[in-house]
DNA sequence: AAGTGTGAAGTCTTTCACAGCT
DNA sequence: AGCTGTGAAAGACTTCACACTT
């Protein structure tokens, strides 16, 4: 209860959700030749307030240099050690449908920081496909990654009512961290962190926002509204 | 500038963000044969608080019935309703690599409220293929789509480098929701709905709390700490 | 008795605007 | 002169706790 998933002496929730894009734009300034950047500039690329930047990396410690900007490389280094990425996870993902299999070989992963050291199915016909120069195993893997103490954060992939059962399992094997993919609510541990990617949810949302700007009306008490025009 | 991209008359953007959970918690339901549900129990299922469930639906009128609870099918068809699920969205998917593919056939469209009205890729060699029932096609389809102005959620799948480009075309198109999976930020006008989801974004905000949990000290600078108060 | 709906208090986040450093 | 870092103000969201309804 009063231990919040959050006891923060440091970064803001919303700030640590920003550092990952001011990380992309820095890398992209730095392709660029880029060296240096005012909050203003990175604050564009990013698609935040200059202020809001400010803001978050000020909670990251003084990298600026007032009047001049940010070092684009020392920020990188900062922003990537603050997140976590001075070094590697290992990466679990649990099942190579569609949805998984386009995770395995998306170049997320390939973004310094994290490293997939398994890809599990639960299906024997799955099981030993080779993706993107992994071999499928069974979920039974789970063991030997848990043994190893290789098991640090997991993804679901599998259809929705899977995803309890696969989330049991990865937090049986030592996984501290999940990413669920599948729809619906997964119940982990307190001291389990978890994050939810839903597409319906995404979708659902738009749908909102196109319903206001074309309906205008749709008050609560409206009863009725016309039936589909279709 | 006053004008934000946000100017409710009703519903705050934190619930509407909930309501599709709440919509499938109550699917559940039905699915159970439950006709009857408290705020309590739809609040576990959703997975938040009761009183936060509570505010959400106070937001969209009054359809609980004190000391009952709220009736299931009516609750689905008032949140349904507000999310503009009672008509079905045309929705665009463009790039057809693997994360393409993946939601094309992924089972969130299938979901009331969408239909798929065309799959788009730019390469020659993957239009024409038939990915769950429609047939891919080139990019300059969207003309035809613009002149149906069957054109509403367009969905970037596409590599980072070509999202940009696409949401311009979709944009032309009539498009006026985008949902953009491929990384790094895009630009769209003011009077356009977009949203992101991103892996790697996900990954490292999971590393961040991976990284909190295991190093418990090491802060950057204390130093800055001090100076701040004098 | 049970459980919703909601003002009010509390917490978190964003924005403002400017002091302070280079 | 220019741009960062940050208190203070404003705003959004969550939680509390209870009046009110069935």
């Amino acid at each position: 209860m009063s231990a919040e998933p959050n006891a923060k002496p440091g970064i803001p929730d919303a700030t640590v959700a920003r550092l990952p894009g001011y990380l992309r734009a820095l890398g992209q300034l730095t392709g660029r030749g880029v060296s240096s950047v005012s909050s203003e500039e990175l604050a564009e690329s990013s698609g935040v307030s200059s202020a809001k930047l400010r803001k978050d990396l000020s909670h990251l410690g003084s990298y600026g240099v007032r009047g001049v900007g940010y070092d684009v490389s020392h920020l990188s280094y900062q922003i990537s050690r603050a997140l976590g990425l001075t070094r590697d996870w290992p990466v679990v993902i649990v099942g190579m449908g569609n949805l998984g299999r386009a995770l395995a070989s998306y170049g997320g992963f390939a973004t310094k920081g994290f490293e997939v050291v398994a890809l599990l199915d639960h299906d024997p016909q799955v099981v030993g496909a080779v993706i993107d120069g992994l071999t499928v195993e069974p979920m039974s893997a789970l063991a030997r990654l848990s043994a190893e103490g290789s098991a640090s954060i997991g993804v679901i992939a599998t259809p929705a009512g899977s995803a309890q059962t696969v989330a049991d399992a990865l937090v049986a094997a030592g996984v501290t961290s999940v990413l669920n993919f599948a729809g619906g609510v997964v119940h982990v541990p307190e001291e389990v962190h978890l994050r939810k990617v839903d597409l319906s949810t995404e979708l659902q949302i738009l749908a909102f926002h196109e319903q206001r700007r074309a309906g205008g009306a749709g008050l609560p008490d409206v009863a009725q509204v016309a039936r589909g025009m279709s």
